[in-house]
DNA sequence: GCCCTCTGTCAACGCCCGTAGAATGAAACG
DNA sequence: CGTTTCATTCTACGGGCGTTGACAGAGGGC
């Protein structure tokens, strides 16, 4: 069975690597490291559990390879348009299923050794906002708006809040802009009043 | 031994349930549910495991009477002052060591069955907020206000963000100010513009 | 003083986990 | 065609978990 004329075995082996990887990310993102377990994604993806030991070595190697695929958005641009990329892309995350920064953020929370490996990419996305801000703190402002992001995501979400879980995206982010620009846009704010 | 004239034996019982309902709540404050093991609580609190069992049931429930002892901050007056005092709120909170929503938040993450019982707390803070509200969007404003809170709270205390977990309190509270006060005494935002 | 009650301990069960290593069978190669 | 390689599976180990039930011993009512 097994595919008469595949790729010949190297290929059948990327696509089987590709399939464990696959199942691991949904896995992770939406259980936790904790609670995936190998034999789940294993089963996930129909092969044996040995198998994925075999070619991640362990679970955190595998959590690792996850981790290090998951993209990071892109942001840039004047401050003005910088809080409006923010803002859709904080607007599309919560009309669509929990994403990437989520699952971080659960894995993370749930284990140690997770944590430096997903702190990187929280990083490199305030980093991507920081650059946009033209303020001296701006890496502290950056802060602060991408652990807004990730509070309205997380109430949304995981805790499913029942005022955000219902209500519309786009009153949420007419909410947020204010918030948004005075961060990104708006020195005057900045230094004591 | 064990103390010669104690407060009989009801006393007793009295102060053995306590120590074990501390030790609980600091180790699923700290590690969460999942991480959080009926051995180790037992064994900080010095009884054995069996004895948890015998006078909570289950972890869960053990969990759920931890949760119900967590305390809600009071928010009250007019919207101007409710701001005040979510904001010197999340002062203390970014000043001092984690505390109940944090690890309420974790628990949640890990244990789906810990969620239900911890969105009650939450939900409570957030009714206390809507109150202190005008506008007729309330409850929403008031989860946006919590998920901020949160995910500020979060990304200092879990997440360790360099930027969050070394800067002055003082200065989140300032670039905050705005953002808390848009959302809870400024109406004009409330609407299309 | 007896006996029941209740606090507390101990040992064990069954489950699921990550992981290791031997076994299998088909593809690749000479 | 024989042999080697390699993807894949099977079985098993050791450990930690929540939970249970039998057991010990001190307190308090009669």
């Amino acid at each position: 069975m097994t595919t008469p004329r595949p790729g010949s075995r190297a290929e059948q082996r990327r696509r089987t690597e590709a399939r464990i990887l696959d199942a691991a990310t949904q896995a992770f993102f939406s259980a936790g490291y904790d609670r995936t377990t190998i034999r789940a994604v294993a089963s996930a993806a129909g092969v044996d559990a040995g198998l994925v030991m075999h070619y991640f070595g362990s679970k955190q190697e595998l959590f690792r390879r996850v981790i290090d695929a998951a993209p990071v958005p892109e942001v840039s641009g004047a401050p003005g348009q910088a809080a409006e990329q923010i803002l859709a892309g904080l607007a599309s995350r919560l009309a669509s299923e929990p994403v990437a920064s989520l699952a971080l953020l659960r894995s993370m929370l749930t284990n140690p050794e997770a944590a430096s490996a997903a702190s990187d990419g929280i990083a490199r996305y305030e980093a991507q906002i920081a650059q946009a801000i033209p303020a001296d703190d701006a890496g502290l402002r950056a802060a602060i708006i991408s652990a807004i992001t990730l509070g309205i995501s997380v109430s949304r979400h995981l805790i499913k809040s029942d005022e955000l879980a219902t209500a519309d995206p786009a009153q949420v982010i007419r909410l947020l802009r204010p918030c948004i620009l005075s961060l990104a846009a708006d020195p005057d704010h900045s230094g004591r009043p």
